[in-house]
DNA sequence: AACATGACAGGTC
DNA sequence: CGACCTGCCATGT
């Protein structure tokens, strides 16, 4: 099979570093990885997550706390299930910056 | 090679 | 806070 990216391999590794109880954003899991800017990677990467991988992609939420599945057809729902089972909280459909493993803090380089 | 897409983020209004 | 726009960059057609 051809050897996908290794970045999808990078991202999937820091993703299994999320505690758990905890949560991340796309972009976080981008900047850790080494790719500021590539939050949009991280979602291709989890959408192409091969089933029966140990990868805790619920964890990865957007920058507004909030999980970026579409409601409709149960995406949304199955995700939410999965987090609060591991004892994350939703406020309002959003989860408190007290959850996050890693501060949101932003890079700047520019 | 050109163009469209996306499980995003940041800034503006 | 929400709606909109712009920047990003690997992928797929």
């Amino acid at each position: 099979m051809k050897r996908q990216s290794d970045l999808y391999g990078t991202i999937w590794k820091i993703v299994r570093r999320i505690p758990k109880g905890k949560v991340a954003t796309y972009g976080g899991v981008a900047r850790l990885c080494g790719f500021p800017r590539h939050a949009r990677l991280v979602g291709y990467a989890l959408h192409n997550l091969p089933h029966g991988v140990d990868v805790p992609w619920q964890r990865v939420i957007n920058s507004q706390g909030k999980i970026s599945l579409p409601r409709s057809n149960g995406q949304y729902q199955r995700q939410k299930s999965l987090l609060e089972s591991e004892g994350i909280v939703f406020v309002r459909d959003r989860v408190p910056l007290r959850l996050y493993a890693w501060s949101g803090k932003k890079v700047r380089p520019k």
